[in-house]
DNA sequence: GTCTATAATCCGATAGAC
DNA sequence: GTCTATCGGATTATAGAC
């Protein structure tokens, strides 16, 4: 708390003006941080399965890095938040999960992706993709779409 | 330290007979993990390289599987290393993903796998593989070796 | 709404008796 | 080699002045 307060210029008790306690602060900004990906998220279940998982692909790398603290806090702090907080963060994680099962199984359906059991499937892509978070640099070797599409070349293949 | 000292039924300031401080106790640790990872994976220039990639897949997992807590400390304490010493588990870290490029990179030469940065793939295919550890309990409703199965299908055809 | 001051507690580490 | 006791400092949160 002390930290937070310095850096936005004031001293540790005011914060208690803004929020009952730490925890509630933790929780606030994790529940924004899934709100906002679950409302950034697009899928247009009209497209072919293909052009949805890329569309995934891209959306999902670009909005993580985008936002590398509040991805960092949503990874590290999970098991501070007490057991409600958690479950309910963990909830919408879920309902964002789904939404790339959705993608895998209408694939699958349709022929076009041949995957064994989508719910792993869908685990297997997320943590492939979130895992450029911890290495990509900006002004690196290669650029963010460079990277991107590399990531959705390899993702198309693990599920064709 | 208090923790540690309650769990191993001593007082803490007992700790300090084995370890000068917590960062030393830490950082023997994360670097006996590493050391203990890369003396036990095993690669065998001489197969092929599709034999190979399934061998790494399915050491990473069970590796991991076997080991997690030691997994987590290294993952989440990161950050809690002096410059030094994280250099010296990062150097080790990344003597790992070598052996997973090399792998990579001879099945590109020999013309069967399609893999346009080999580094990119080796950090997505860990990623991918440790994730494993994040969510699969035993007693669930597949097997680790079932899993195993399937990401070592989906590891296969993101390659090829 | 911010400040100072402080309560209550936890932490890593050390000293010295046994 | 373990214990008790404690130091010095950090933490979250609160109280009350302004």
């Amino acid at each position: 708390m002390r930290a937070i307060a310095a850096e936005v210029g004031v001293q540790a008790g005011a914060l208690y003006n803004y929020t009952p306690d730490k925890q509630s602060l933790l929780f606030d900004l994790m529940e924004g941080h899934m709100t906002e990906l679950l409302e950034a998220v697009r899928d247009d279940p009209a497209l072919p399965p293909e052009a949805r998982l890329e569309a995934f692909v891209a959306f999902h790398i670009r909005f993580h890095h985008a936002r590398p603290d509040a991805v960092f806090i949503a990874y590290m702090e999970l098991r501070n938040l007490t057991d409600e907080n958690f479950a309910r963060v963990e909830a919408l994680r879920r309902r964002y999960e789904d939404g790339l099962e959705r993608i895998l199984r209408d694939g699958v359906a349709a022929g076009v992706f041949r995957v064994e059991d989508t719910k792993i499937a869908t685990l297997a892509i997320i943590a492939m993709l979130t895992g450029v978070n911890t290495w990509f640099r900006e002004g690196g070797r290669l650029s963010l779409e460079e990277v991107t599409a590399q990531y959705r070349d390899m993702v198309r293949r693990a599920v064709t």
